[in-house]
DNA sequence: TCCTGCTATGCAATTCGTTGCATAGCAAGG
DNA sequence: CCTTGCTATGCAACGAATTGCATAGCAGGA
């Protein structure tokens, strides 16, 4: 139960459409929240027919008309209430670890067709990397004071860039293990 | 789609039965994918109808009788099909994340709430890394050579061991953004 | 002897998440 | 004019995951 909770985070940052909350979780909130825009629907409505968001029609000129939500107290209620219970556990799901391990079980063509998965794996996060690095300049540039937001959406984004880097560097120590180690 | 390879991966290395499946996914599996009792109870039942493994019934001395699950050579084939393949995207889902970006709409109080939660989840991943690297010196002892197997695990632990120092540096970070930066 | 706790497996109900599809207006380009 | 693509919302069906509960044997300690 926790989709609704990063909604309301969102939408509080900022209000936002269905729609757009979807993007946002392509971008910036899907960092660390992913949902499809099937999810995201499905969820306003039962947030507004509990009365956790409202929910406003708003016409556009050259596009189709959309419907805005924004957080109300209660729901502003109910994320406070759920920021200050424990922490879960989170449920991890590493697909490449499986492999890497399964990789024991493979010859070595299949060894060496997960190499290049490895490798084009590795690409789409120097690319994450220089995104987000791209947005620490462009949203947080150095010696520039902070409100209490912006701290902490800063805080989380070097949470994110500190993941990459990580996830680079071991990703190095794989490939010479994939290959200089193995048959 | 991928229980049932995380599933085939630990029975290639061991055969076992679905209560020590379980047990295994609260330890070295569950490093990087979780499955409770349930789930793998249900799925090893359609895997075995499939003909991915094989179970055996088992009696034992003292405790109840199990039923051991070895994979058989349509599992691996199945496991080698999914190996090729590529990866897809995690699923991300960071709870604390969503929490710390959530602080800025809490008040003084709730932070305090927040500050004590992080340093509880602190203390929980400082255990995690004592554990990982308890095991490394158990498992992977320096100086010994290892076969294919013991090389793809050990990369498999020092990314995890890598993940949670990131993580707790991470943390002292969010833990002095709470405690210096916000009112 | 009774209670607690561990091994071992499972059902049922519900909620959550994914996939495929559908609609509709408008813009831009060929 | 036609196609492609983007904004914007949604349904239906299915499969996956979670939660609560149930059973049952045996060990060990109070």
């Amino acid at each position: 139960m926790a989709l609704e909770h990063a909604i309301l985070v969102s939408l509080l940052e900022q209000p936002a459409s269905g729609y757009e909350l979807a993007r946002r979780f392509e971008r910036s909130i899907g960092r660390f929240w992913t949902a499809t825009h099937q999810q995201i629907y499905r969820v306003l409505k039962r947030m507004e027919a509990d009365g956790w968001v409202a929910g406003l029609d708003v016409g556009q000129d050259g596009r189709p008309d959309k419907r805005s939500y924004r957080a109300s107290d209660a729901g502003r209620a109910v994320l406070t209430e759920w920021l200050r219970a424990p922490v879960q556990p989170e449920a991890v799901r590493h697909d490449l670890a499986v492999k890497i391990r399964g990789a024991a079980f493979d010859d070595a063509a299949g060894r060496g067709r997960l190499i290049d998965e490895v490798r084009r794996y590795r690409a789409t996060h120097e690319e994450t990397l220089a995104r987000y690095l791209a947005g620490a300049e462009r949203d947080f540039p150095a010696g520039r004071a902070e409100d209490t937001g912006q701290q902490l959406q800063h805080v989380v984004l070097r949470g994110g860039i500190a993941y990459e880097r990580m996830l680079l560097d071991w990703l190095d120590d794989v490939l010479e293990t994939l290959l200089k180690g193995l048959p």
